[in-house]
DNA sequence: GAGCCAATGTTGTCAGTGACTACTTGGGCG
DNA sequence: CGCCCAAGTAGTCACTGACAACATTGGCTC
């Protein structure tokens, strides 16, 4: 079945059919339900490794087991809103498009701000095809935001700029939230806003 | 109680009494039997969401909870290991002094290739102080390294370049680490050395 | 309009986990 | 020699992710 909250497109034999969601019962809202109160969760609780499905469909209201109509496992879940993060980010970043490397370290320190564990789950290791994917709309912003700033060089130099951006703003986001800079005072803490200029600019 | 492994301090009363740790029980030796465990699991499998406690505790042949009386939780053993590890890295990076900024990639680069479950636990959020003191030494070390690669500056700007080499390498590693850059041409992706020099590198 | 049938719920269950309380043990100190 | 107490053991609790089996819903086909 494909689904995107609007339709469904389901095979009977060899038929394709495709057919509105319903609105007023849970079906085939669940799923999005299920990844808006995750966030909520992990905006109580920033650490993904605490977020529980049963609690989640407790808070909504259906059977222990309904999220795994909709997820194939708890990582499935995680995994998918890892990608809306991505996908939400990307749409920030386009909206400032011409503010340059500047704007990804904002848009980036924004989301670990607002919801650092959502951002946790997109530092996350070994994720799947799907997070990756969506990531590359946020890479691709990327691209397209620091381009301007590169002159028109090659264009595999770009990427690889908009990667150490990526790189550089994500790596000191996390140690902050990680409490690695604990201590430390604030004008020996590099702006990320600063770090990325620096890794985009130049020779 | 205060141990190193070779004795142990211990009061009774307003005595204190120092003593040699016996080595063919477990006595004594579990902590560190537990860290070592630990990390061969984490090898095992990099995610320490998935370490168990009573499976280390099975694996060693003790009881399901011995570890609790050296450990005060779960996360509290993740902490130590990941103290452990931000002491070693430093270790590392002292024997290569003299390499600057590309001594901070490499030593980080080998770090999450060969315990990349270590290397997670590192970039894990919410660390406790015991982390962040141990961490402290790891940013010496960096400081120390890039150095003589800034000149003689202002030693705030100094600190700031070697977080932001911290950050930046480490950002790269979390993106391979993560999947986020699978599927990508090896040219696209930027060496953590190149970008560890960038960072720290310019006026 | 009847009934099929896939999607999507629900109930029940299982093994595994972190953490707690209460106990036992054993070796060095006085 | 006897006590003390750090460090180990046994038992238990609430909770979790995952699975299997069953119920219900509503659109499509005929």
């Amino acid at each position: 079945m494909i689904a995107n909250g609007m339709w469904t497109l389901t095979t009977s034999g060899d038929r394709v059919h495709i057919r509105a969601m319903p609105t007023h019962y849970h079906h085939g809202d669940l799923r999005r339900r299920l990844i808006g109160e995750a966030r909520l969760a992990l905006i109580r609780d920033p650490d993904p490794s605490a977020l529980s499905l049963r609690e989640l469909a407790r808070r909504i209201g259906v059977s222990q087991n309904a999220p795994y109509r909709h997820f194939l496992s708890r990582d499935d879940l995680l995994e998918a809103i890892a990608a809306v993060g991505y996908e939400e980010v990307a749409a920030r970043l386009a909206e400032r498009s011409g503010e340059g490397a500047d704007a990804v370290a904002l848009v980036w320190e924004q989301l670990a701000t607002r919801e650092p564990g959502l951002a946790a789950l997109m530092f996350r290791a070994n994720h799947g095809g799907e997070v990756a994917m969506a990531s590359r709309a946020w890479l691709a912003e990327v691209v397209r935001a620091i381009e301007p700033q590169l002159g028109d060089g090659d264009p595999e130099r770009l990427v690889r700029r908009a990667i150490g951006c990526w790189a550089a703003v994500m790596g000191v986001t996390v140690l902050h939230r990680g409490g690695l800079l604990a201590g430390l005072d604030d004008w020996l803490i590099p702006g990320s806003a600063e770090l990325a200029r620096r890794v985009v600019s130049g020779h």
